[in-house]
Parts: C-alpha cells; sequence; structure tokens
DNA sequence: AACAACTCCAACCGCTATTCG
DNA sequence: CCGAATAGCGGTTGGAGTTGT
C-alpha cells in the first residue's frame, strides 16, 4: 500500500483504530443515508452513531466537501474564476468566505482551484481558463453530472433541479434509473463527450447514486471504464439491464438491447431528471 | 513501452473560534 | 468565568491520473 494508506489506521491500544485515507463507497452510503435520517451535527458522535470507524472531522469534512447536497463539481467556469479573483483580492485566503458568494462551491475546492491554477499560472489561467481545463489532464474535462432522489429514499423535500439547458447542447448524455420496484434512487448522469476525467467523475456519482439502491452490497473493485460500462450493458427480458460496479448491481433502463447506455439529448436528460423529482445534488457546468 | 515530470484534488493536520455545562 | 468539547478554517500532503520524453 502507499504512504498515505499505511496511515489510514490508527487509534490507542486496546481501541479499535479510526480509519483514515480516501473515504470508501460503503462508508460515502452509511454518512449520507445516516445524516438523512438524523440530520448534521455533533460529528463525533455521529460517526460513532452511524456505526462508522472515522473520526467526526473526516465525516464532517466529507459531507460538507463531497456529499452534501448542492455541491458542485466539475470545472470552475470563467465567471467563477473572475469572481474568484476578485474576492481573493478583496478578502485574502478567507476560502470559507469566498465560496458562500460562489454557490456549490467548497472552500477547499476554491483554495485548491487558486492554488493550482491561478497562483501557479496567473497569466495563462486568467487568459483562458476553460482552455486550461481541458488541456491538461484529460480532454474535455467538463462535467455536467445530476442524481436524483427517488421518492422514497428522499428525505429532503426535493426542489425541481436547477439546471442551465443551454450549457449542454451538443454533449452526450447518459441516463440510467433503478428499476421501479427498487426506486430509492434514480439517477441521471451527463457528461461531455469523450472526457477521461469527466467520465471518471460520472461513475462515482453514478456508483453512488446504484449503490444507493441497496442491493446486494459487496467489495469494491476497480472502477470500470466508461466504455466497459457502456460495451456490457445488455437488456434483460424487462427491458433493464443489470450492471455491477464496485460491487453494487443497478440496472439501466434501455430503450433496446442494442442501446447500450441510454443516449438522450438533453432536454431529455433534463426531463429525466425533473421528472423524477429528485433534488440534483450536482448541477451543469456552464463552461461548455 | 517505460519512466519521469507534472497536475489535480481528496483528505489530512494543526490551530483558532465558538458553544455549552 | 473556566475548561472541555465541538466546529470551522487554512495550510499541507501525497496518491492517482495524465502528459512528455
Amino acid at each position: 500500500m502507499t504512504a498515505r494508506s499505511g496511515r489510514t489506521m490508527c487509534g490507542r491500544a486496546g481501541e479499535p483504530a479510526v480509519r483514515k485515507g480516501p473515504w470508501t463507497l460503503e462508508e460515502d452510503l452509511i454518512l449520507v443515508s445516516y445524516i438523512s435520517q438524523h440530520g448534521e451535527g455533533s460529528w463525533d458522535s455521529l460517526a460513532r452513531a452511524a456505526g462508522l470507524n472515522r473520526n467526526g472531522k473526516s465525516c464532517r469534512l466529507r459531507w460538507l466537501n463531497y456529499l452534501r447536497p448542492g455541491v458542485r463539481r466539475g470545472s470552475i467556469t470563467a465567471a467563477e474564476d473572475a469572481a474568484i479573483r476578485e474576492l481573493h483580492a478583496a478578502l485574502g485566503n478567507k476560502w470559507s468566505k469566498i465560496a458562500t458568494h460562489l454557490p456549490g462551491r467548497t472552500d477547499n475546492e476554491i483554495k485548491n482551484y487558486w492554488r493550482t491554477r491561478i497562483q501557479k499560472r496567473p497569466v495563462a489561467a486568467a487568459n483562458n481558463t476553460q482552455q486550461q481545463q481541458q488541456s491538461h489532464r484529460a480532454p474535455a474535462s467538463t462535467t455536467t453530472m445530476a442524481m436524483a432522489a427517488g421518492e422514497s429514499a428522499s428525505s429532503s423535500s426535493a426542489s425541481p433541479a436547477s439546471h442551465d439547458d443551454s450549457s449542454a447542447v451538443g454533449d452526450l448524455f447518459w441516463c440510467a434509473k433503478p428499476k421501479p420496484e427498487r426506486q430509492a434512487f434514480c439517477y441521471a448522469v451527463a457528461v461531455s463527450d469523450d472526457g477521461a476525467s469527466a467520465a471518471s467523475q460520472s461513475q462515482k456519482t453514478m456508483m453512488t447514486a446504484a449503490a444507493a439502491v441497496g442491493v446486494d452490497s459487496g467489495s469494491a473493485s476497480s472502477p470500470m471504464a466508461r466504455q466497459d460500462i457502456i460495451s456490457s450493458a445488455a437488456a434483460g427480458d424487462d427491458g433493464y439491464s443489470k450492471q455491477t460496479i464496485y460491487g453494487y448491481p443497478y440496472y439501466l433502463e434501455l430503450t433496446s438491447a442494442s442501446d447500450g447506455v441510454r443516449m438522450v439529448d438533453a432536454e431529455s436528460f433534463w426531463n429525466v431528471v425533473d421528472n423524477f423529482g429528485g433534488t440534483t445534488l450536482l448541477v451543469p457546468d456552464t463552461t461548455l
């Protein structure tokens, strides 16, 4: 294992070791499930009560920066970039203050963005933020994603998804939803075309959503490549394809056996989201 | 193909501020 | 008022992924 994972467990003698390091899908689900039922607060006791072998601080960070509804993933837009510069000039390294002006963005994300994009390459970032975002790590890293909570699982009173369809034109969207009898969650994922990073991010969302269906938990394995998901999809007799990602089964609604993942246009994509009355956890990136 | 260099960002740490008994 | 517990903030680290050689 790695240096980081080498210190993933700690604790005093006689006490159960507290996990550190990257969160697993199982842990995410436990945390989301617990908070959706009991709410936030008192993180240390929450961690214990939820049965998570994590300290409260870690739970809080995970929730606030990643799992909390409304957290926005995807690239920083040009407008956000400008806002960050302006706010940083006025406020300095007050990341949490800056974050309050950028809905859905976390202080951690803004801090990372500042350090890696602006501070390091001020001119390039200022001149063409989006170009940079798409030119280095992966082509077209801009991601548009949404995960909608279905009726039975939604303790949140599901406000309709807010989104900007104009950002999505021309991109590939793929949608999936659980079988009706398993409608604990439904979800929809959209990715920009051929983006490796985008796909990986989307898969993460899919996996979380898929696992939230709550069937046959299993052990984690390597994430499937987007291509693998597409190529392995095949409809069953009932028109649904059972897939397994990270050991969790989920179902794709297929319009036909040859469809693989169902590709739809932006309007249809958002129809899927809206028609399920869920809460959009991750909203479209408008930089496309 | 293999390796090095680079970038991104999740998660950690230490510290301060706030709350509560 | 005081001390402990909890929450929040900003800085840093290091693994993973991508690109360059």
